[in-house]
DNA sequence: CCGGTGACCATTA
DNA sequence: GTAATGGCCACCG
């Protein structure tokens, strides 16, 4: 087995951390292991955690709630059905209320709702 | 070592 | 409001 680089393995551990119902954004998840701006690299992670089903890579979007990455899910409904199945709502292709399913790593507020928006003031 | 790639994000026009 | 460009970081060959 090629154990994944250490960079990879953490955003894993943050993705897992998501809890159902709920999606992030990849900023997020870089903010959160502490490589902020490597968003890209946190989907290119996400990719090889396909490898890894312990890895709901369908409750990570954009920042827009759009989901980019359906393209490399086995199918595109894929990514779509399961959000749904989560109790989100998909809209083409788009996640709506996207902000008020979104979960932030750091905040951690599985209980409390998020009223915190990623929008810059 | 260097270049190319990518499931992004931010700014500017 | 949308559209286009640049920049950032990490992995692969």
């Amino acid at each position: 087995m090629k154990p994944p680089s250490d960079f990879f393995e953490r955003v894993y551990a943050v993705v897992r951390r998501i809890p159902p119902g709920r999606v992030t954004s990849y900023g997020a998840v870089a903010c959160a292991i502490g490589a902020a701006g490597a968003a890209r690299t946190v989907g290119y992670a996400m990719n090889a955690s396909q490898n890894d089903p312990t890895v709901p890579a369908h409750r990570v979007v954009n920042r827009v709630g759009l989901l980019t990455g359906k393209f490399h899910f086995g199918g595109l409904q894929a990514m779509q059905q399961q959000l749904e199945e989560e109790g989100i709502e998909i809209k083409n292709d788009a996640v709506v209320h996207f902000q008020r399913h979104f979960w932030d790593p750091m905040t951690d507020d599985s209980e409390a709702s998020a009223p915190f928006l990623p929008h810059r003031k």
